[in-house]
DNA sequence: GCCAGTATAGGAACACGTTCTAGTCGCGCG
DNA sequence: CGCGCGACTAGAACGTGTTCCTATACTGGC
């Protein structure tokens, strides 16, 4: 089963999914929402993934358990939806700033690390996100397409050479071969295996990173 | 969190890992190991990671409750030890038969598509067994790393010209560069991205195919 | 064959994700 | 103003993973 591409939003999207910040009519809605973000943050980073425990998430967001489940079905979708959150953030931050590095491996590279030392300074706050995104099903499918578009936006920026078009649009990828989006991709999978070794115990910062490294330079060699 | 089991087992087991079937006494308690695996293995195939439930499994295999954790301190330690004899199985099997092929991208993606094609004939079990994974945290090190072995263990296997030393025993690497080991890493952890994706509903069986030959085919280019 | 100690059976109890029910509040509309 | 309706609160209830307790079956040492 294969989820239709980008629908863009804007359409009622079918079944159970997270209620998304411009889906929700009042001010005092949003803000709850974003209280609830908040207290899941809040816990992640405290105790990871088993102490986002949903009465407490509740409680902290001062909302009824019953209204929390209204807004995000799961809890996954809840975490998943938080790390949406941190990721949009984390490639609005990289939008601003000029990537160094006279190659695509190199300017990926100091990408790649720079979100690794962040996730990394937050090892709890990861842990529940990456364990959360690990486990998620098909209906969490829209939220793990948004942040899946973050990541190859992140790499296929990183991967154009500094000031080129299309920068401006996270989602235009049009100068981009479709080698350089499936090279991207790549990436994004170990990206993502090193995370959960991480994660889980079976691999040091230090080796991730190396690992990392190993990865791109056998991928891009220019 | 798993903690410490209690320590009034017979065999000094390090920590909280599952039963091995050499740490097992009596034949009676290899054959009822051996019947909880079956056990989990039927209720996975059948229903996925939701119907392998511990009461099932013991019912199924007819044990207690008790006996079953006691065997297997978790669900995620069951399933993994299950997928680890899957892979067992799996990897004496390719040891036995000629892998065809000019290059070492030729194997491995021979290797790498047999196993895939192999994984989702049963979807359900696949995907009970790809979750545990994913979920699996460091208590579960230790059988994880029995499956990583396995994996790596083929894949490099397929990039060796076919008959060269080493290929009796798995953990043989030595004939392999850095380079060798490192490119089957990422080329496992491409592969479980893709399982991952495709287990979680996003990608369809021929999307994963072709995104394992792309890049097996962007890092082996012979 | 008997005893001590361990493994197993059987099942209650507990934790947390999730669902459900009843009641309250706020608000636009006749 | 009173009504209806959707969102919210509070909390009970349920399912499944996990733990714990007690009685029984087994096994190795004497």
């Amino acid at each position: 089963m294969v989820q239709g591409h980008d629908p863009t939003l804007g359409v009622p999207v079918s079944t159970a999914n997270s209620l998304t910040a411009d889906e929700l009519g009042s001010a005092a809605q949003r803000e709850r929402r974003q209280r609830i973000l908040d207290a899941t943050y809040a816990l992640a980073r405290e105790g990871g993934f088993e102490a986002v425990q949903m009465r407490a998430v509740a409680e902290e967001a001062e909302v009824a358990l019953g209204t929390l489940y209204r807004y995000f079905p799961s809890k996954i979708h809840l975490l998943v939806s938080a790390l949406a959150r941190e990721f949009e953030r984390s490639e609005a931050a990289f939008r601003e700033v000029e990537i160094p590095g006279e190659t695509a491996a190199e300017r990926v590279i100091w990408v790649m690390k720079g979100t690794t030392r962040g996730l990394q300074g937050d090892p709890k706050l990861t842990e529940a996100l990456t364990r959360a995104f690990m486990f998620a099903d098909a209906s969490v499918a829209q939220e793990i397409h948004t942040v899946g578009m973050l990541l190859t936006s992140m790499l296929t920026r990183a991967m154009r050479p500094e000031g080129s078009p299309g920068d401006a649009d996270p989602a235009d990828l049009t100068d981009l071969t479709d080698e350089d989006v499936a090279i991207a991709r790549v990436i994004g999978d170990v990206w993502l295996s090193a995370l959960v070794a991480w994660v889980t115990g079976r691999s040091t910062a230090a080796q991730t990173g190396a690992h990392l490294e190993t990865a791109v330079r056998l991928l891009l060699r220019d």
